[in-house]
DNA sequence: CCAGAAATTGAGAGCATGAATCATTATCAG
DNA sequence: CTGATAATGATTCATGCTCTCAATTTCTGG
């Protein structure tokens, strides 16, 4: 549980930067967040009304918005819902899908985080977050 | 054009194996799409509607939707729009994307490419596609 | 501790994208 | 030509999320 502590303050410290206020809301809302690796805003509204049943559901869409500003959570758009992952459960990485049986590899490579903010910053963009999946197949497919 | 007449058979031919017919709009949807590299169908039905106002959004979408299963097209979802790309225009390249206006800039490099494939050999993939996007801010949001 | 300014909340309306409905119209095989 | 069948387009519906606003809560500083 010092995790969740850890990770409190870190949601603490982004409201007092920002003016922002503790609420009792918030706090249930990380607490659940914490407790899985990723939650669309439907999905966590459901499990808060079993114990609030006076949860809006925009509060809900609002603070997991909030998570994502402060760096705890990073969303992911899956076709037409979004996903609201967290971040404390896996750091950024790329993926290997096999198009043939499915498997998954996570990667990570520097050399290609670099070139992309070169690419961005050749565009004037600010890079937030990136989403790179490379599609074949894996070794065992092939042969 | 003979490479708009090449399209339009592929169109034909699906159509018949599915029991499917040829129409005035389907015709139209087609060549407009040609033209362009990609199209969401909202865009698409506003440059349909100049020529012929009384097109239904529904056909667009259905149209498109059609198109994607006779592998003329090619959907891309970036957060809630959907794209529609053209398959014949197909020099890949990857999204740079401003999550505030939803500008969406095109960018290629091989440096990544080149890293892309050194990752993939060295987990024993052998690479047949990828998606690569880097969500930001552009410069117009940034300020 | 308390007052009051300011942020937050929840309920519901609003909005955008895209899919379903259905009466009318167009296509095309025979 | 003609009839079976597919397609169209106007509209309604569904979903996912945001906005609005009055009421409530937080929390600062006196």
């Amino acid at each position: 549980m010092s995790k969740a502590i850890q990770e409190l303050t870190i949601l603490k410290e982004h409201l007092t930067k920002h003016n922002l206020k503790l609420t009792r809301q918030r706090e249930n809302i990380l607490t659940t967040f914490l407790k899985m690796e990723h939650v669309t805003a439907e999905h966590m509204y459901r499990l808060l009304a079993k114990k609030d049943p006076h949860i809006g559901l925009a509060t809900v869409y609002r603070t997991l918005k909030l998570l994502c500003e402060a760096g705890l959570a990073k969303e992911h758009h899956f076709g037409t819902q979004t996903q609201f992952d967290n971040v404390a459960h896996k750091g950024h990485h790329d993926h290997l899908i096999c198009t043939d049986c499915g498997k998954i590899v996570e990667f990570e490579n520097c050399q290609i985080e670099r070139l992309q903010e070169e690419v961005a910053t050749r565009n004037g963009f600010t890079i937030k977050t990136h989403r790179l999946e490379l599609y074949g197949l894996c070794a065992t497919c092939r042969s």
